[in-house]
DNA sequence: TTGTAAGCGTTATCAT
DNA sequence: ATGATAACGCTTACAA
């Protein structure tokens, strides 16, 4: 319960606390003697560091914040993964903040890195304002900085994501290949720069193929779920679609639901496919034709790239776009019927 | 770029550092006067207060750790979403550490965490050796600590779970009542309490309507999957076991797997219940039966007991076992066939 | 009401 | 090879 520090050790050993210190860092300019000594001792009283005094003392903290907009969600879990299977390596200390897509919570969290408790952020932004102040400050205070899948587009650090526009592009493109004429589009509106990409995707496959875009076929949702619902319904019930894209896992389940519903038999009546990293895709009714997102490697491309940065002593991270490709994975949901 | 301090503040205004530091905290005691100009330089300035050197001079960190076994894990974002609610109403930083099921990052974790690094500590163990040593250290510091669902039992603190044993008593009694003859179970093999605690209920509940246990129908798993699957695979094959409960959630999916690959139609031939706090059950096919374990509540708990216990600045943690029930959802894998 | 100074536990510089 | 000392940025008696 009392607590062993440097000071109690070399009281113990008849040391100077430097010493004692050293004995822990300097393997050399000490003698093996002492040191031994010393290592044993420090065994025995199970010595640990206090890391607080030593980051407050070397600027280092060994510690990353991570900041994402929700938790309960497969690309994060992955990406997590990915994110703490680096740190452990590296031996860093992970701060989780999760924004609940409130923009005013990423600022306050952003405010609370400012001052030396983590040496890094990665972060996914929220669906929010699109403000980036508290972005820039953050990297006017120094602070290394790496986006990944949510990014900021103009800010001059790294950024990665998936090919967001290819594979809007190639989901639509399947819908057309199996037969789709009218083909929907449902995402989540905002400022978030992936949303806008996936669209554009969907939109120029429409275009290369001579097919007129429809307004009333792409549906834009919220955060509130009941509404969304509501308005996803009225897009299939009214605008009767034959094949639908979504640009995000929530509104794939939302359209299962929405056809379970209304009894829309998929894919007979309607086509589904859909941004998603289930793992239980290939086992719902019926099993879902996703594109799915290389998460685990994303979180640790962006994990590496900091780490580098900060063994570097460095806070100068490229200024680049890494891309790494989602795979569009055919199920069920988009099959042609022999009708 | 420069770090604006307490001192750096204090030489602006030609006051001592003391009088910025107790304007942050003492309105008392400071005029007004001062008070407000110390605190309109800072916001011009930005200034943050560095959380190390207050911690260390505090001996309070205003963070905690979370332990758990897994990330990509419905139960435990779940539960996840519901500590950090409190945490981020409580103002305190959340430090996350995976075990992976590894026994050995489990111990090199909590002697990371024995020095002042955090103020306490959330905790659900991993499925590794039986070894409490770790644990008991950690307490002996004196840092409060609270176990939800996968809890040391014999700890004298606070510890969470569902209502394991009623659980396992209540799926099996279901699957009964469905007209099950023959149950077999799947579970996790090792020291975790809750495993032993579902299976208990699993043996109650046959003994109670008088079957006999078979043996051969209760399959231990590992961390194997490829293994877990051949077992299952062979317990339906050769058992035919015309019910089975699993008492976890990727137990249950994984049988899903297997009954598609040998062509068992759920429910007619088998009849499928399962721990889970899959989002997506009722979209399975078939919708999942399942018992579903109050996560968001169970990871608000724990925190809460934390947080009071912190704010008390006791480490003192009432010794108690607090249970929150589960819900049994009945869906369409253990529906009665009309045959 | 404001200032002085010690101290939290460590590291790093400079003597010895 | 070892030790004395200052410093990291903040808080808190205590003094003025």
């Amino acid at each position: 319960m009392d607590p062993v520090n440097l000071k109690k050790l070399a009281e113990q050993l008849n040391l100077s606390v430097s010493t004692v210190s050293k004995a822990f860092r300097n393997s050399y300019d000490i003698s093996e003697d002492t040191k031994s000594r010393i290592l044993a001792l420090a065994r025995e009283l199970n010595y640990q560091p206090n890391p607080l005094a030593s980051s407050l003392r070397t600027q280092k903290s060994k510690t990353i914040a991570v900041i994402i907009p929700e938790i309960a969600n497969n690309f994060f879990t992955q990406a997590i993964n990915g994110i703490e299977s680096v740190a452990q390596e590296s031996g860093y200390h992970v701060l989780f903040y999760i924004t609940h897509e409130d923009h005013n919570k990423e600022v306050s969290f952003t405010r609370l890195l400012q001052s030396g408790r983590v040496d890094g952020v990665l972060i996914s932004l929220s669906n929010g304002a699109g403000n980036f102040d508290h972005l820039d400050q953050l990297r006017e205070k120094g602070l290394p900085m790496v986006f990944f899948d949510r990014i900021y587009e103009s800010s001059s650090t790294t950024r990665i994501t998936t090919n967001d526009f290819e594979s809007g592009y190639l989901a639509t493109h399947h819908l057309i290949e199996q037969g789709c004429k009218r083909i929907a589009h449902i995402y989540f509106s905002g400022r978030l720069s992936i949303s806008n990409k996936r669209k554009d995707g969907y939109l120029k496959a429409l275009a290369d193929h001579g097919m007129e875009v429809d307004e009333k076929l792409i549906v834009s949702c919220g955060q509130d779920r009941t509404e969304n619902f509501r308005n996803v319904k009225q897009l299939i019930e009214q605008e009767k679609p034959d094949g639908l894209f979504s640009s995000f896992e929530k509104l794939v389940i939302l359209a299962y639901e929405v056809c379970a519903e209304l009894n829309i038999v998929i894919p007979d009546q309607l086509k589904l496919i859909g941004f998603s990293n289930l793992e239980t895709a290939a086992l719902l009714n019926p099993s879902l034709t996703t594109i799915t997102q290389p998460a685990f490697e994303i979180g640790w491309k962006a994990a590496s790239v900091l780490f580098k940065a900060l063994e570097k002593n460095s806070a100068n991270i490229p200024d680049e776009h890494i891309v790494i490709d989602s795979v569009l994975i055919k199920r069920k949901s988009t099959e042609k019927g022999e009708y």
